[in-house]
DNA sequence: GAATCGAAAATTATCTATAATTTGGAGGAA
DNA sequence: TTCCTCCAAATTATAGATAATTTTCGATTC
């Protein structure tokens, strides 16, 4: 196609990062939701666009453009557009009239926004969903805390310690509630890719169990402070850059 | 247009209940923000259609058909279809695959998590707020609350109301904080437009000003307090629908 | 008369093509 | 070198066409 003859090859770089495959695939961080077998192009596009931007493979900063990402997805620019709306919706896109769309940049202010917006909601999801908590839902809990020790690399673990919350909390049945959690995870484990450490899993595991001992006694108070403190934790390191400087990196590690 | 001719008439007719000029003209409920000139079409028709659906003028479940909307705003389907995918993403709109977009319904436990998510995430923003609040920002609080009592209809008041919220959080600095607040107001102004009893006005401005006085004396925890209580308040009556039997209707005051 | 089936119409979802606007940069002039 | 002009690329937006799906409505059957 002409139109891509003379553009810049960065975002194509990055793109090609991850394998084409994650269109088709059920990328790490969408593998809770069923396969979008029925969804629309324009869905299928947001999520794998998603994916991307969480896990870092399109850095922030880095202009998507439609025409490459409809080539790429075998679309035309029509659900390419939609998708960017969704992802301007959740916070992983910023788009300016008439200049196109960027993958949105974050800073630490950003990472202590959404700790304390997790902190609240999550905290309000857990009390409403400490009565309808089973035994099994708890064991539930424990098994991806469990699969969280076992994971090897950040991927793994920041899948089940997504899961685990998503377990204590889905009881809850405030469905506005949940999606907003989502959103803030998604949010929360791009930071999470960007700025890891492995010996932050210990912590956050044995927050884990800590939760799951005072919700199997009933303490939901205790529970609940628990998890505010755990997700509003802010893990911090330098991060070598490109160009070889060093800067702080932040993260939510819960 | 050939398309119109056998379509049913409820989406036309209550698209008609409001003038075109909401269009270019600034609507109410979206007075506060700049009046888009510079913002995309789609940005306008999901503002336009947004405004329609908080105030009660498109009713919950009416499907919103894209060609018809591309014809009333002079436009074509692509603009509208972003446009629909925004209003998805505030909440204001529900769509199925291949089934079209409908107007989200909702139920007293939807009004019920919309009021609690506002606690929390307002009492949030209180707090962080609370250290920046100046004088000069209360009186424009206290101001907004006079405003309250002078309105003579529903939507005065909500802007009013929708105000003295604002102006006591804005200055938390929370951007993604603040964003999510306004989807929550708007999903209240919705209830509010819906189920409104005009004793309520009373109660609602005696929070404000109790709001305003513990601020104005640093009592920032009394303020949270007096503003989750007030926020998870939960008006209900009778409504009488168009069969002619009533229902019963509920909303966020404050 | 009610229920069911099927065809026609409407609608969604998509693609292709194209006009208009804007940005960004290359190249020339002061 | 710096500034300005102009061209190419990218984006926004429109129009028209098509496939697939859903809805509507009428005919047939029970």
């Amino acid at each position: 196609m002409r139109v891509m003859l003379h553009c810049t090859q960065a975002a194509i770089s990055t793109f090609a990062a991850l394998p084409i495959s994650t269109l088709a695939a059920s990328p790490s961080y969408l593998s809770c939701m069923e396969s979008g077998k029925d969804d629309t192009i324009a869905v299928r596009i947001a999520k794998a666009l998603a994916e991307r931007i969480i896990s870092g493979a399109i850095e922030p900063g880095a202009r998507l453009r439609q025409d490459h990402v409809a080539e790429e997805f075998g679309a035309s620019h029509v659900p390419v557009r939609e998708a960017f709306r969704r992802l301007e919706a959740q916070g992983l896109a910023v788009s300016e009239a008439r200049r196109g769309v960027r993958v949105a940049a974050f800073d630490l202010d950003e990472v202590k926004e959404v700790a304390e917006m997790r902190a609240a909601l999550e905290v309000l999801a857990l009390r409403h969903a400490a009565p309808h908590l089973t035994p099994a839902i708890l064991d539930r809990a424990e098994e991806a805390t469990h699969a969280g020790d076992r994971s090897r690399d950040v991927r793994s673990w920041e899948e089940a310690n997504r899961t685990f919350h998503r377990v204590i909390l889905t009881p809850c049945g405030m469905p506005r509630l949940l999606a907003a959690i989502d959103d803030l995870h998604a949010a929360s484990a791009r930071f999470l890719f960007a700025a890891w450490r492995s010996q932050w899993e210990t912590r956050t595991d044995h927050d884990h169990r800590a939760i799951l001992s005072a919700l199997r006694q009933g303490q939901v108070d205790i529970a609940a402070s628990i998890l505010a403190r755990h997700v509003q934790w802010i893990g911090q390191r330098p991060v070598r850059m490109q160009s070889g400087a060093t800067r702080e990196a932040f993260t939510i590690v819960g």
